[in-house]
DNA sequence: CTCTCCTGATAGAACGTTTAATCAGCCAAT
DNA sequence: ATTGGCTGATTAAACGTTCTATCAGGAGAG
């Protein structure tokens, strides 16, 4: 391990001068601090961020929590935020909550413990976390829209909800997983917000919706909503089994475009999380903070993004039911 | 934030005391170090990771190198990994090589830079990372056995094959997405090495090899195995327009047991990587080696779990063929 | 009574970095 | 000739922890 003293006997300087040139922080004539620059690369110094952290107070370390790493979300969000955070320069330490509160205090604290400078937080359902000695950026949340960066889950909803009123469908069901989480419940709302009032909706949840949405398209509902991509597959799949096909029968569209909706059969109408935005979004709130800057109005949500694909179409019956 | 010399002074006893109390190393009364150990608790006292690490030279810090986060095994790996960590005291530092072998050794510099005490590296296809001056855990490749944990790719490969040909298939489709990778190359070796000689194999490779499957499907064939359950989503999906059904016209496999194929119509039959083994064996080398242990002969792969669904079934016409 | 041994506690250095304070020269201005 | 200002470099303290060496004091042995 090479340091500044090393450096500092070889070229036969002090450290203070050798901080000073590799830093361009204090007085060093050009000449000094060129030949120390030189010197100090041929030994392959490498700056212990240890020392520093400890000097400075900061870990240039950030905290990333997540309710549930298998979340189909994580790796995007992972990725694009390790590749904002290596770009400003800091790095990123993982936590599961594992789903529950009581565990998602304790990463916090781990973290903490770890001192990190910040902390990104996906929250539990319907759980904030208490409040921290360090910035903390929330992820989905609109509660507190100061820390908080999230999608437009509520226009996202409108979206999807608008394109399939727009081609014709009247009878809807709309297929939420858990009514526990705010997420899924703005999904439904921008949904309901959207779609006209003479239309026919029906709004089911869980493992029974499923049975519950087939008896619908068979009481001639002609286009399902789902609030994600994988109640989506288990739909397609129960449609398949009911003889029902997507989307001559019945439309059917997602929620996240997870990797597998492009290659489902068939591919799969959704709405996509700019998970990118979202990710330097937060990043940025963090550093800011960090940095003490005040930020200027990022509080505003991340609008999504509809996918069109082949699991949507005009309902085979529209034309019948304009005439009427 | 609250350090051993405040406890010290609050006491009324010297910093060396204050530590020898707390982590039990010199000589302190018990009743002195009772004291202690209650007022440090009382007054929230949480020591300084970063002088640790300056002084220790270790950082309690592991760094995780993947080929591209979006990896659908990512989220796992990375959940179990940090649960092991977590158990090992021990966090998670993550980074993101983008697939390509440059940003690779990029990323492994970045993460040394912060000073983690090991590595465990998912390395880009082919590329063996440099020697490094800290511990290294290599997943999922077989090429060094010392540092290196893998699934048993080829044993996987033959579960599946040996299902296949078990119940009754002989014409078979190997599907495989690139030829490059050296764990799809194992697969559809330890597929090859199950099947009986009397059997009708052939390789594809790449999106071409899909549609060369079902020329071969047309041409009798009755299963179709691939490397990837991603493939296997696809290949369903022009089946499914190739009006050929699964799994009465032909039966089909993916690997890696991903999220969706459970959900998957019909239910996908595939093979499942140990990811929790896995990760915990690649945390346990890691680990050894930062205490200087040595380890006993933890190089063998982890074996494959076969896990069957509705995706595949004895060939229709497995009986006639039998027969003759 | 002196010497040694043991216990319980302390002083102080060290890890590598940053930074405020200081200092030695040197030139110009009073 | 003393003062003041400027430049380029150094000294030393500090961050919080660990750990070796040291020390005070009491007990026991000679």
């Amino acid at each position: 391990m090479v340091s500044l003293k090393h450096i500092a006997n070889d070229v036969g300087v002090s450290v203070a001068t050798v901080s000073n040139a590799l830093t361009g922080k204090g007085r060093v004539s050009e000449q000094l601090a060129q030949r120390i620059r030189v010197r100090a690369s041929e030994l392959g110094y490498r700056p212990s961020t240890a020392a520093r952290a400890l000097k400075s107070g900061q870990s240039g370390i950030l905290g990333l929590v997540m309710p549930d790493l298998t979340n189909p979300l994580f790796p995007r969000m992972a990725q694009t935020l390790s590749i904002a955070a290596e770009r400003q320069q800091v790095g990123i330490l993982i936590a599961d909550s594992h789903g529950s509160p009581k565990t998602q205090s304790r990463a916090l604290q781990q973290l903490l413990d770890r001192g990190v400078d910040g902390l990104i937080v996906v929250p539990q359902k319907g759980v904030s976390p208490d409040p921290m000695p360090v910035p903390v950026a929330v992820i989905n949340t609109a509660s507190d829209p100061e820390n908080s960066v999230s999608a437009d889950h509520v226009g996202g909803g409108a979206l999807i909800a608008d394109h399939i009123q727009h081609i014709g469908h009247r009878h809807i069901v709309l297929l939420g997983g858990d009514p526990v989480s705010e997420v899924q419940n703005d999904r439904i709302s921008g949904m309901l917000s959207a779609l006209p009032s003479d239309a026919l909706v029906r709004v089911h949840w869980g493992v029974g919706g499923i049975q519950a949405a087939i008896a619908e398209v068979r009481a001639g509902a002609t286009a399902i909503l789902t609030t994600s991509d994988l109640i989506a597959l288990q739909m397609r799949s129960e449609l398949i089994d009911a003889q029902i096909s997507v989307p001559e029968d019945v439309s059917l569209t997602g929620f996240d475009d997870m990797n597998f909706a492009p290659i489902m059969h068939p591919a799969l109408t959704t709405v996509a999380q700019d998970v990118d935005t979202i990710a330097a979004r937060a990043i940025n709130i963090i550093c800011a903070k960090i940095r003490g800057d005040t930020l200027d109005a990022e509080g505003e949500t991340v609008p999504m993004r509809l996918v069109v694909r082949d699991s949507t179409s005009p309902p085979k019956n529209s034309i019948n039911r304009r005439l009427s």
